[in-house]
RNA sequence: GGCGCCGUCGCCAAGUGGUAAGGCAGAGGUCUGCAAAACCUCCACCCCCGGUUCAAAUCCGGGCGGCGCCUCCA
């Protein structure tokens, strides 16, 4: 039974999906303006969890969105000074972003629609008509807004005091004229030399939360979804304006669950363009860490608590990391016969652990913790010979279960796959070394060991025989 | 000004009433040609001050410090 924590509600509710056994569920994915960085992956990446928590650990089937923001005013800035056609301009940062995400092994979800596809248009018009139709709407210097007066349970999911606000707080940043500052635009008025449907009356192009209830609700099916999710910067107003619109138009509540991830910070500031501080997938690779470090780092930590980025801590990542295939690569090395009963056992309670802490509102830290326990116990059974062969399958089992929840260990084995010395020249070296330690002119031999590891590959030695591993 | 979150070992981080998981780094040891890996041992009065309780990191009150939201944001 799953716990999770629902903005709705301020507290941890129990999830099953309300149809059937798929969890129909939406992430806010990235405006494409820019490559994304690692505070927007972090978001990405404990979704992932999430998503592979719900699919591979409980069982059920995933009806899972997520959109790509490929018009709003940013990548329409940024096409007009790129010279490029939207589309064109938008295309080059959604394919940054699949490469990314491949990186970090986010599982492919069902359905990625991005805004500006003719089918969700014809959505957001549609919504739009409904709003029109009952009364939830006015028209004004050619936009179209959302009437915030006509909707009495507007704030819930933000919680706002609107009385408190700070008088100098930002209001209206929006050049378009409402009637009431909390207002929003569902469909913004045409512009010269900006892109523009002729759909709704009179035309324009789609306000930033308008999309995302129109593909939720063409994509997921009738309301209520189960599980809405984004970063926590999307309460508001975002995530506040979408429950209005999408409750305003079809009278059903629009999310069951609404699930935010915390922010990643550097320097204890929010990582975030503005600010400049950001990091993405390729300045983390050209400091020579790896996108499995990045994702394990991003699991490390509690996704509603502030997670602040540091070098040292990515290094801790790698280390941990590092153990964690060290010992993969021990239990592929049993080769002693039979098996011991006592190891099944504690398999299946490191199993169980695993799963309670998954199942506690994503508590990644502690299901780590429960991993590196059994990882202890086992080494130290490899050492005392209390392991044979028929023991490895469920050992096995239990930590390819616990990879499809966490997606990190077979990260690293496939980058461990490509080693940057060629698979035959290390064999051929670590033969040669071979040779050579045995009239034990060890000079040589540790010589050829540390140019390898010069070049990033590393040799250890053992009663089996000699492995190599990446660096 | 209003609202919210957070403060646990040198670093990262679980733990929300029963006496502090785990990882990284460090010290000593076992093993090893050496190294690495692995194992064993060691390493925390939980920001401060009051209170409640048989019992508090955990609950309550008050400080101090940090972060965030209040219509660009993952």
């Amino acid at each position: 039974m799953m716990r999770l924590y629902n903005t709705l509600t301020h507290a941890e509710d129990t999830f099953a999906p309300a149809v059937d056994n798929t969890v129909r569920m939406y992430t806010c994915g990235l405006t494409v303006y820019a490559r994304g960085h690692i505070g927007n992956f972090r978001t990405f990446v404990c979704v992932d969890v999430l998503r592979r928590t719900l699919k591979h650990l409980l069982g059920y089937r995933m009806l899972h969105v997520m959109n790509f923001t490929d018009v709003d005013d940013r990548t329409i800035a940024g096409a007009q000074k790129a010279g490029m056609d939207l589309r064109a301009y938008t295309d080059q940062y959604i394919a940054t972003f699949l490469e990314d995400a491949r990186a970090l092994g986010l599982e492919e979800v069902e359905e990625m629609p991005r805004a500006t596809d003719e089918v969700n248009l014809r959505a957001m018009a549609d919504l739009v008509g409904a709003l029109d139709k009952s009364g939830h709407t006015y028209r004004s210097d050619g936009s179209v807004y959302f009437k915030i007066s006509s909707l009495p349970d507007y704030g819930r999911l933000a919680r706002l005091d609107h009385e408190g606000m700070k008088p100098g707080a930002r209001v209206d940043s929006d050049n378009y004229a409402k009637e009431d500052a909390r207002d929003f635009v569902l469909w913004k008025a045409a512009k010269d030399g900006e892109p523009a449907w002729d759909i709704v009356d009179p035309p324009g192009r789609p306000g930033w939360h308008l999309e995302c209830s129109a593909m939720a609700l063409r994509l997921l099916g009738g309301p209520p979804i189960d599980i809405h999710a984004g970063g926590i910067d999307l309460i508001f107003p975002h995530h506040e304006n979408e429950i209005a619109q999408s409750e305003a138009a079809t009278g059903k509540p629009f999310s069951r669950f609404w699930v935010h991830v915390e922010y990643l910070l550097v320097d204890d500031r929010k990582m975030s363009k503005s600010l400049g501080n950001t990091y993405t997938i390729p300045d983390v690779v050209a400091r020579g860490y790896r996108p499995s470090a990045v994702r394990y780092l991003l699991l490390s930590a509690h996704y509603r608590k502030q997670l602040n980025f540091t070098w040292a801590s990515l290094t801790q990542a790698e280390e941990s990391l590092t153990r964690l295939t060290d010992f993969l690569a021990r239990v592929d090395a049993v080769t002693r016969q039979g098996s011991h009963p006592e190891i099944a056992e504690r398999v299946d309670e490191g199993r169980k652990a695993f799963a309670e802490a998954m199942q506690d509102d994503l508590n990644t830290a502690a299901a780590l913790g429960a991993i590196f326990e059994l990882v202890r116990a086992l080494n130290s059974a490899i050492d005392a010979g209390e392991i044979g062969a028929g023991d490895v399958p469920a050992v096995r089992d239990a930590f390819d279960r616990f990879d499809r929840v966490l997606g990190v260990l077979s990260l690293r084995r496939a980058e461990d796959e490509q080693p940057p010395v060629p698979v035959e020249e290390v064999e051929r070296l670590i033969e040669e070394r071979h040779a050579v330690r045995r009239r034990r002119d060890f000079a040589t031999a540790d010589q050829i060991r540390n140019d390898l590891a010069a070049r990033g590959v590393l040799l250890e030695d053992s009663a089996a025989g000699t492995r190599w591993k990446r660096k």
